[in-house]
RNA sequence: CGCGGAGUGGAGCAGUGGUAGCUCGUCGGGCUCAUAACCCGAAGGUCGUAGGUUCGAGUCCUGCCUCCGCAACCA
């Protein structure tokens, strides 16, 4: 590997028409997090910048549907996401937006000198546009009849019903999805990123000199060079957007994908006016973009196209990209507010950051795909960081604190015991670094974790509680390493859970500490004096995660009734057909559940002509068909009698079908008088 | 046949040619300093599926099935 002075690391930038949630935090953030702590904790030179991207169509479409500025927008879902990852504690040295003076500035000069250098290619095409709303309509903006299948709500991409890959101008009767009007076709002028001249650089680049990348960022690259690069609009017709700085070119702005990885740039100009140069243009810096799985080839290729194309960036070291994480079985997605979001998080959860840091790295989607359940999240913390880390801390606190007033007591001879234990957590620090280096933050914090182990097995085996009643001097020499043991965990936690280890190292009376302490059994002096005992992690109760997931389950039905569409309306009925059909209005005297039967009630009426009985199926939407009595219902009276379980039923009871199945009773909106006719 | 990734004990994940591992859960035992926590032991897998290469395959090759991503949004 290169000799590198100093590690740039940048994070993708959330997309500010939504808050942040566990699976940009498992896929990005809470991994770029730990790797920037663990090489500050070494004392390297490092830059971690994150900011909120925050151009694109669908802000402007949320916008409309609120009727709010797209800035109203962006402006409020960057608040919330900058503060909720300052709470969390991801340590960004800047967290910026792409909607900031000096990004509009960076971005317009970034383009302009690509433009003069002729880096770029002008192509004229026809493209759709919505009248009524104004503007050009993105591909999957626009709607209409699939010509293979007929699917009358193909999208302007793709087709959903025969799978079918279309362009928008093979749509059959197209539809505009922002206005419902119908598109024309109008010719517009965007300048192209032309990948196709960067190929042969980028499959040195990649594929010989890059082979150490993750499978599923190599794999990927290796497919979309071998396809063949095409090349790449970099601007777009909208009014939300960097303005294109070159002439001629009003009302349009740079493509998203275009302006927010230049975000990258502009944050760290705003951070380091006078020294931005030397993290972005000189050859010892080793650049890193941590990024999700859907990101891999704008950070593997376009992006470092356009830094080539300008010649005199760097390019980055290593794109370390995540698989995704899905919630309870379904994915994460925030239009369907499936997730679970970190502002809510750490408003519910208060003081439990580590909790969520610690649970989404332990199952971080570094391979495949994982799945996030609360029942796993409660068990993690209760299995694991209580039982096994907070517990040996309060172990061996405690006794310090009983045997020895909370001061650290002497080292005495080690026995042989003593120096395996010793060795075997010496053996930590060089595992969990090799884990970090590679990127594998799982088993680095995994490795992590096995300090805990070690020192409770030394405690289980050495039961200084015992001696405690006869030697002393043993004891000391035990609960001196035991304390040394835990002192090493305060440090190896760092990068992964910053709050707890903090608390650890106030508990422990640490002033001092760095990663190249770790494995030593010198962290603590005879003689010194612990701070304050109290627990490091609380258990989390079922009724909690319970709580989590039935909201999960409310999530799923509010759904389920907003993709409630009406049913076909049935073929035209005659007047007089529908006439013969006699429904009346009657007073239930009498209900009951039928017995042996799971959806059948038995109903004694009143219809003001001697009473009739009628069965209906509808015992699972009322479950306390006593609460009946006395209601009016309308049913059909000149049904033919029919036997359901054995009872004679003269008719049918009227229900409306709810969205979710449920039935619901109709009657009239007053009393009436039994017997009437309803029409 | 668009391309890439993935499919391993009850759950979540490692494992790229040579006796199938880890964490949690379960069962049995021990301990009692500790947040009923800790320690020891055991049970549990024909590694999606059908073929093939090989002395030998979870690991390589081929077909098929399923899930996810890339194309609007999106980590």
């Amino acid at each position: 590997m290169k000799d590198f002075k100093r590690t740039l690391v940048t994070t993708a930038l959330p997309y500010a028409n939504g808050p942040v949630h566990i699976g940009h935090l498992a896929g990005v953030y809470v991994p770029a997090d730990i790797y920037v702590r663990y090489l500050r904790l070494k004392g390297e030179e490092v830059l971690f910048i994150g900011g909120s991207d925050e151009h694109g169509v669908p802000i402007t479409i949320k916008a409309k549907k609120e009727g709010v500025t797209p800035q109203d927008i962006v402006d409020r879902y960057h608040g919330i996401i900058k503060k909720s990852f300052e709470e969390l504690g991801i340590s960004f040295d800047i967290y910026s937006r792409t909607t900031s003076k000096i990004h509009y500035e960076t971005a317009a000069e970034y383009f302009k000198n690509l433009y003069e250098k002729g880096e770029f290619v002008e192509k004229t095409s026809e493209q759709y546009y919505d009248e009524e709303a104004g503007q050009f309509l993105a591909d999957r903006y626009i709607t209409g009849t699939c010509p293979h299948c007929k699917n009358p709500n193909a999208y302007g991409d793709q087709c959903e019903a025969c799978g079918t890959s279309l362009s928008p101008l093979d749509l059959i009767d197209p539809k505009s999805a922002i206005s419902g009007s119908k598109p024309v076709l109008r010719e517009t002028k965007h300048w192209y990123l032309p990948l196709d001249k960067h190929e042969e650089w980028l499959r040195q680049w990649i594929l010989e000199d890059h082979k150490e990348w993750k499978t599923n960022v190599y794999g990927q690259c290796k497919s979309w060079i071998d396809m063949g690069l095409q090349p790449r609009a970099v601007s777009r017709d909208l009014d939300w957007g960097v303005p294109v700085p070159v002439e001629g070119a009003d009302g349009k702005v740079l493509y998203v994908w275009c302006d927010a990885p230049i975000g990258y740039i502009s944050n760290t100009k705003e951070l380091l006016p006078n020294d931005w140069e030397k993290w972005w243009k000189d050859q010892s810096t080793r650049m890193l973009h941590f990024i999700g799985k859907d990101n891999i080839v704008f950070h593997c290729i376009v992006f470092p196209a356009m830094l080539k194309a300008d010649g005199s960036y760097i390019l980055p070291d290593n794109v370390p990209a995540n698989e995704f994480l899905n919630l309870e079985g379904d994915k994460i997605s925030t239009s369907r507010n499936w997730a679970v979001w970190l502002h809510e998080y750490l408003v519910e959860f208060p003081g439990k950051q580590d909790v969520l840091r610690y649970v989404l790295t332990a199952n971080a989607p570094e391979t495949k795909d994982n799945d996030f359940t609360w029942k796993d999240f409660q068990t993690r913390n209760n299995s694991e960081l209580v039982a096994i880390f907070g517990n040996f801390i309060n172990r061996a606190l405690v006794l310090t604190h009983k045997y020895f007033d909370g001061v650290v007591p002497a080292l005495g001879e080690l026995t042989d015991y003593d120096r395996e234990t010793l060795k075997e957590f010496a053996d930590v620090k060089a595992d969990v670094e090799s884990y970090l280096d590679n990127f594998r933050f799982r088993d680095a914090q995994k490795e992590a974790m096995n300090l805990a182990r070690i020192g409770n097995k030394y405690l289980a085996d050495t039961e200084p509680w015992k001696l405690a009643k006869t030697d002393m001097e043993r004891t000391a020499t035990i609960l001196h390493i035991g304390l040394q043991i835990a002192a090493n965990l305060a440090i190896a936690f760092e990068p992964f859970l910053p709050f707890s280890a903090k608390k650890l190292r106030d508990m422990l009376g640490m002033e001092s500490f760095a990663w190249n302490d770790l494995g030593s059994i010198e962290l603590l002096k005879e003689g010194a004096k612990l701070g304050e005992t109290q627990l490091l992690f609380d258990k989390i109760e079922d009724s909690v995660v319970e709580a989590q997931v039935q909201k999960l389950l409310d999530t799923k039905k509010a759904n389920e009734l907003a993709a409630y569409k009406p049913a076909e309306v049935k073929p035209n009925v005659a007047f007089d057909e529908w006439e013969k059909t006699d429904i009346r209005v009657a007073t239930v005297l009498e209900c009951t559940k039928v017995p042996k039967a799971d959806k059948l009630l038995q109903f004694k009426l009143d219809d003001g002509m001697g009473g009739r009985t009628i069965v209906s199926g509808i015992a699972q939407s009322y479950p306390n068909p006593e609460e009946l009595v006395g209601t009016q219902v309308l049913f059909i009276a000149n049904f033919e009698p029919r036997k359901l379980k054995g009872i004679v039923s003269e008719g049918m009871i009227l229900s409306a079908v709810d969205a979710d199945g449920k039935l619901v009773l109709c009657r009239p909106s007053r009393e009436v008088k039994p017997g009437c006719s309803v029409g």
